[in-house]
DNA sequence: CCCGTGACTCTAC
DNA sequence: CGTAGAGCCACGG
């Protein structure tokens, strides 16, 4: 057996870390990538999104490292995207969303925040 | 097989 | 906090 097509499995992977996201919460494409199980696939969640065509998928979750929109400025996703964030109660300002650093997290974790 | 492109990320300045 | 450069992965020509 031999399977072989292992890529589809992927995109099913990313999708599903997608639609894990929380309404009204964001999360990086290598933060979901990582989520799949495919650390480092970063630029793959990018593609899957950008190739999906289920209207279901919260895909207006998904930004940039920096919280920025991966949208060009101006440019239809761009504006839909931010709506969308926008009537989730997510602040968008700038074309930036304020992104928690996992880094911060776990300090927050560790040295316990309060 | 080489090259260009993209809804990316990290480090350095 | 901003930009610039290099790295990385997947894909089509």
């Amino acid at each position: 057996m031999g399977g072989g097509a292992d890529k589809p499995a992927s995109h099913e992977r990313i999708l599903a870390a997608v639609r894990a996201i929380p309404r009204g919460q964001v999360a990086g494409y290598g933060e979901v990538a990582r989520r799949a199980g495919l650390p480092g696939r970063a630029r793959l969640a990018a593609r899957v999104l950008s190739g999906n065509t289920d209207p279901t998928l919260p895909w207006h979750r998904v930004l940039r490292s920096d919280g920025r929109i991966a949208f060009a400025e101006g440019s239809s996703g761009y504006r839909e995207q931010s709506q969308r964030l926008r009537a989730e109660g997510v602040k968008v300002e700038r074309g930036r969303v304020r992104m928690p650093r996992v880094e911060a997290d776990l300090d927050a974790e560790i040295w316990g925040r309060r």
